[in-house]
RNA sequence: GGGCGAAUAGCUCAGUUGGUUCAGAGCGCCUGCCUUACACGCAGGAAGUCGGGGGUUCGAAUCCCUCUUCGCCCACCA
């Protein structure tokens, strides 16, 4: 047997933790258990990007689903957590667009096939590195059943919900104006391109009449897209728009004429009344467009230079980009243009402007709309269903405060464009015959026309990626199949994410499950908080204020890092971490991981060799501090499950703290040494409650703190091989072990203490000096209590002696809250003058809080109308603050006190 | 322009259905201690008009209104 003593002073996680995780690997403590009477609990992993590394956000989210998994696991559950990461078209194939640009490279240099086998090969070589990641933090996911969303079989998954989609006429080819990123170029959704707010500049641009000297005048942030314009249009009831209405207006640069139309969409108050209308580059101006059958013309390219790029032109195709701002960068474009028509007179004022603007979320550039063929889904038939389910409130969302976001979503939600100009992806497996036109989606990829035999031609794009994640709670395990995992683990429980993702991610999952299964993916929804540092900006790399995970781990350990994250936050709550004082951010969790680490080191030698079952103690042998603290224990356990149950994790870690260290540490182990060395019943009987309360602690804390408590819980006495705290069931509540009266005397013991160490440290007497004392108590009950406890109180409070006769003592003198009285003898250091202001400050705040409450009670108001239950506590509390008020008055009266 | 959240000790945050030993914790700070589990510790202590104002109530950090500051989400006002 290990001698406990092998143990250094500190705990150093670095010696341990891998060798831990290991060992939990090996012994598949992370599969599901089977077994009769178990029900599944099933996390499905938010798949973090293929080409990720582990930030703190990752941290935060995989320690809660962690957490989580232990908790349910430990209670008997089936549990599940489910890994995988997630392709990450736009992203990952970004990655490698910067990779070979070192090269001197582009895409295009290397053809598709070659450079999505280059993707391939990047991600066949670091694409575990996040997963790796999640290990060191102690993540217990199934590893083996890791998920990607490029494998064949999940690739499956997807090809067969677009196929169904299509032949459900969910999915269309739709022809309007969408947001294109020019820098990665292809097409966005609406949830991609991200409204930011900027500084830009809004241009009053004069447009004049083809058949005057007059002229009208547009308001725009935009001006190159006046290129584009087809049309002006005004208000009807606008009387600024009554002279114009019919008329034509030429274009400034290139002359073109276009019509002055009226439209009701047209907000008066705004600018000048009169909008320029470009139906290829706007989105509303599109529906403009449509209504009033306009021509679209395409005006930049898609890499965001000027150009003629087709469009709808109506039979026009006469060019609209003038030479000389062919190939111009879109920006330096709005710059000349601008100058252009300075020197034409017709740029009537500029006005700064902070406006929103949509950004590329993966890389920032501005977007530009533009009009092209793109493949939607139809959402409104598959939000339907979720709604309902939702409205009669069978998904739950914590913290609930989301739900308006989330139903003003749902609610309006719009179709979604699922088509991406990439490379790296699921390719949209729509053929079209080059000879009749047939066009048609597949599951297998066809060469050949199923109705004229003709040469078909695939869809060049790919799908956006949320396209395959939407899908993860189900094509993971194995759908379209019916496999076993699917029947098992679907749906599942929890679903645990930032809320930056709920649209793009957790509204389409619920909506997949709801169409392709037929039910719920999970039944609630926790959305994390936002990791943040003092300033509360967002942890980025770009920043540069963020804290690397793995930098914590290696300094601090797992347990620290987990230890912060969950404490350090409630449900839903942004967690704010020091990314220039790691130190103080993470010690707390180290600290406490060490203090458990020495309570093991006092504990070890003085268990007993045998796991010894407290239900064989003889109880009478059980002392007041044994009966407390197994009351307490019990009360950490219902409190710590309670709040785990409502994912009040924090609250939880708050408990088990308390319990760990402000009752067993700090009070009961100190009570209990000296009966350890006795070897007697007595002994027995503590280093049975110890054991008890040390193995509840361990179970209590191993989901926050999984490495330290599965090192100490293995060293304890009566271990088999094999047994291991990952698996080891959470502590059965007893209840019936919660004995408010032991609590209270225990509690009078505890407040003796406390006010004899107080006196002494507002004497300032040495600790080497032993003091007599003695206390008076209240009554026959509680002087039972001290008496029985005389030695605990002698020791704890570093006396020489306690007795029951105060009178005999002069010195300092304190009164508890039962009435009892504290006597330490301090015959020579007592000032009389010092002594009464203590005790008189005491009685004045006594005073203070017994007259506040006595008029409370004397008010007919509160008493008539103030539940009964309410009044009844209140009246008792006066009688024991009397009673304690009482007893002070007499000291004071007794050391002739003012 | 809408909607939401936050504002409590120097710092980071708890405070669940309104009830005076709930004004708390951790870190930091002050005092004294290396008391053979732990100085990543022990004992004791100082510190907050619970953002401002108004209201409801017998009673409000807790409910309502309003203002201020910060943050987030949504939105086709060019």
């Amino acid at each position: 047997m290990p001698g406990p003593t092998e143990l250094a002073p500190q705990y150093n996680p670095q010696t341990v933790e891998g060798g831990l995780y290991r060992t939990w690997m090996e012994r598949g403590a992370f599969a599901p258990t089977t077994g009769p009477g178990r029900e599944p609990y099933v996390i499905v992993i938010p798949p973090p990007n293929v080409t990720g590394v582990l930030h703190m956000g990752h941290g935060l989210n995989n320690t809660i689903q962690d957490v989580l998994i232990r908790f349910e696991r430990s209670r008997g559950r089936e549990t599940l957590w489910l890994p995988g990461t997630d392709h990450a078209g736009i992203a990952t194939q970004n990655v490698v667009e910067r990779l070979i640009a070192k090269e001197g490279k582009t895409r295009f240099d290397l053809g598709r096939p070659a450079f999505v086998e280059r993707v391939w090969a990047f991600v066949r070589e670091t694409g575990s590195t996040i997963l790796e990641q999640l290990k060191q933090i102690g993540a217990s996911c199934d590893w083996s059943r890791t998920r990607f969303t490029l494998d064949p079989a999940y690739t499956r998954a997807v090809r067969e919900v677009f196929v169904r989609l299509w032949e459900e006429r969910l999915i269309y080819r739709g022809h309007r104006v969408i947001h294109w990123c020019p820098r990665c170029l292809t097409a966005l959704s609406d949830e991609e391109a991200e409204s930011k707010d900027i500084e830009g500049k809004l241009y009053y641009i004069h447009y004049p009449l083809t058949d005057g000297p007059d002229h009208l005048t547009v308001a725009t942030t935009r001006p190159e897209t006046l290129l584009g314009d087809t049309a002006v249009v005004v208000h009807p009831d606008d009387p600024r728009g009554a002279p114009f209405i019919g008329k034509r207006v030429k274009l400034p640069i290139t002359g073109i004429e276009i019509p002055v139309l009226a439209d009701d969409s047209v907000d008066k108050e705004f600018g000048t009344g009169f909008v320029k209308v470009t139906p290829a580059h706007d989105a509303s101006d599109f529906e403009i467009g449509l209504r009033r059958g306009l021509a679209m013309p395409l005006i930049m390219r898609e890499n965001g230079t000027l150009g003629d790029d087709g469009g709808d032109r109506k039979g026009d195709a006469a060019p609209r980009v003038p030479a000389e701002l062919v190939g111009l960068d879109r920006f330096e474009a709005r710059k000349k243009i601008v100058k252009l028509l300075e020197a034409q007179g017709l740029l009537a004022k500029v006005e700064s402007r902070i406006h929103a603007v949509r950004h590329c979320y993966r890389c920032d550039s501005i977007v530009e709309p533009r009009l092209s063929d793109q493949w939607f889904v139809k959402m409104k038939p598959l939000a339907e269903p979720v709604l309902d389910c939702y409205r009669r409130g069978e998904i739950t969302i914590v913290p609930e405060r989301w739900n308006a976001t989330f139903l003003n979503w749902m609610e309006n939600i719009r179709d979604w464009n699922i088509s991406r100009q990439l490379w790296w992806g699921h390719r949209i497996p729509i053929f079209t015959c080059t000879k009749c036109k047939h066009e048609w989606a597949d599951r297998e990829d066809r060469t050949t026309c199923p109705k004229c035999g003709g040469p078909v031609e695939q869809d060049a794009d790919v799908l956006d990626t949320w396209f395959s994640s939407w899908l993860w709670p189900f094509a993971t395990l194995g759908w379209p199949d019916d496999t076993p995992d699917l029947r098992r683990y679907y749906p599942g429980h929890t679903l645990v994410t930032a809320p930056e993702i709920l649209f793009f991610w957790v509204a389409r999952m619920l909506m997949a499950g709801f169409h392709f299964m037929g039910k719920k993916p999970f039944t609630t929804v926790y959305l994390t908080g936002t990791v943040r540092d003092t300033q509360h900006r967002r942890m980025s790399k770009s920043l540069g204020n963020g804290i690397d995970p793995l930098d914590v781990v290696r300094l601090y350990g797992a347990d620290a890092l987990r230890w912060t994250l969950i404490a350090g936050g409630s449900l839903g709550a942004d967690v704010i971490l020091d990314p220039d004082d790691l130190e103080t951010t993470f010690a707390p969790g180290r600290n406490f991981a060490n203090k458990l680490w020495n309570i093991a080191r006092f504990l070890l030698p003085h268990l007993p060799a045998e796991a010894v079952r407290l239900e064989t103690i003889d109880p009478g042998t059980l002392t007041l501090a044994d009966r407390w603290i197994l009351s307490r224990a019990e009360g950490a356990v219902a409190e710590a499950t309670k709040a785990l149950e409502q994912f009040r994790l924090d609250e939880a870690t708050k408990r088990c703290f308390e319990f760990a260290w402000g009752e067993l540490a700090d009070w009961y182990v100190e009570t209990v040494k000296p009966r350890l060395a006795a070897g007697d019943a007595s002994a027995r009987a503590a280093s049975a409650v110890l054991l008890h309360s040390w193995d509840t602690v361990l179970r209590l804390l191993h989901p926050i703190v999984p490495f330290i408590t599965e090192e100490l819980w293995q060293k304890l006495p009566g271990r088999r091989p094999g047994d291991l705290l990952i698996t080891a069931p959470w502590p059965s509540p007893e209840t019936r072990r919660i004995d408010a009266r032991v609590e209270a005397e225990f509690g009078a013991v505890q407040q003796a203490i406390t006010a004899i160490r107080n006196i002494r440290a507002e004497y300032r007497v040495s600790p080497k000096t032993r003091l007599a004392a003695a206390i008076r108590a209240s009554g026959p009950a509680a002087r039972g209590v001290f008496e029985s406890e005389r030695e605990t109180i002698v020791r704890l409070a570093q006396l020489e002696s306690v007795t029951s006769d105060g009178a005999a003592l002069q010195g300092a003198h304190a009164v508890l809250s039962d009435g009892s009285e504290v006597v330490v003898a301090l015959t020579g250091a007592i000032d009389l003058g010092q002594e009464c202001r203590r005790l008189s400050d005491e009685l004045t705040r006594l005073d203070k809080q017994l007259d506040g409450l006595a008029a409370k009670l004397a008010n007919e108001q509160f008493t008539s109308r103030a539940p009964a239950d309410v009044v009844a506590k209140e009246r008792q509390k006066e009688q024991a603050w009397r009673t304690q008020r009482d007893a002070l008055a007499g000291k004071l009266a007794a050391l002739g006190c003012g």
